[in-house]
DNA sequence: ATTATATAGTTTCAAATGGAACAAAAATTA
DNA sequence: TAATTTTTGTTCCATTTGAAACTATATAAT
């Protein structure tokens, strides 16, 4: 007998992933929208900068999921704010390396316990076994679905 | 003793999140982009009416975490597609009610099956327990996550 | 050395998105 | 019933985003 194939959105990982992403950024983005006027993708900059001070602009965008345009963009709109600065490379003239300013660092160093505190209440009171358990399901879907990227990817050529 | 706070962006709830769910996205917005022409958010529109016929545009937006510019625009193009069909309501003369078309309908057939295989692959191979469990995370979060937008816009009141 | 190819980053242009103002039809109040 | 307020949906405008073309430097091949 056959089954009636049915999809409830509610129910369907994509759009709940989808929903509770947005939600966490826009919450999160809360935090440093008015208060610093910077964006998401330029809030990431100064996280990775933050942990990685001198990256350059290819490295940013290879360890935050950025494309190398909206690199440009957020890099160009945190030195207008002072937030970033750039020094060029002597041993590679195409390349500058980035840093955070004084006023960067503070931005940084005041926005890191808010997140932290967010990420801590939307974990909730999970036990250190099952955040454990939580993220190794995460780790897996991550790269179920990177294999599946690339399958398709291979599929299409 | 003081604890120095970092944040890895890699490891942090909300930045996992938001890749993943761009690459899910991304890898079922492949199966009907191309093929059937229409974006993410029409997918979904297409997705509400296959299992909901006859929703209204606010009725749709309210599902769909859509905001109702984004549904006006759906609709129009949907309908330029000839994928769904609108009838103004003799009730209410400020609605029309929406539908899929014969060949909004055979969209919705070829793409539900896709979606449906994809959604499990990137569960793998879970057992039921551990899905279940998963989503129980995922409802918790999802619930903590509404309550701290709440809480937060009421304290900005 | 010269030419060709690859990489880093920017600019440009078109499309997508979001918010505010708007029009039309209910619903509510007086 | 008339005036006011809400609700539904659209339009307009400004901002954001993405893809492709482009510049400049570096690397590889002849």
């Amino acid at each position: 007998m056959e089954q009636k194939l049915s999809l409830q959105l509610q129910d369907f990982l994509p759009y709940r992933l989808s929903v509770l992403s947005n939600n966490v950024s826009s919450l999160l983005a809360s935090l440093y929208t008015e208060k610093f006027g910077i964006s998401i993708p330029e809030w990431r900059m100064v996280a990775v900068l933050g942990e990685e001070p001198g990256l350059t602009s290819t490295q940013i965008a290879s360890r935050v999921a950025m494309d190398k345009v909206a690199v440009t963009r957020a890099v160009q709109s945190l030195i207008e704010k002072r937030l970033v600065r750039r020094s060029s490379s002597q041993a590679d003239g195409r390349v500058s390396h980035l840093n955070l300013t004084k006023a960067g660092r503070q931005v940084y160093d005041e926005v890191v316990p808010m997140a932290l505190a967010i990420e801590h209440k939307v974990w909730g009171t999970l036990a250190p076994a099952e955040k454990d358990y939580w993220d190794d399901m995460l780790s897996k879907m991550e790269s179920r679905v990177s294999t599946l990227r690339e399958e398709l990817l291979e599929f299409n050529k």
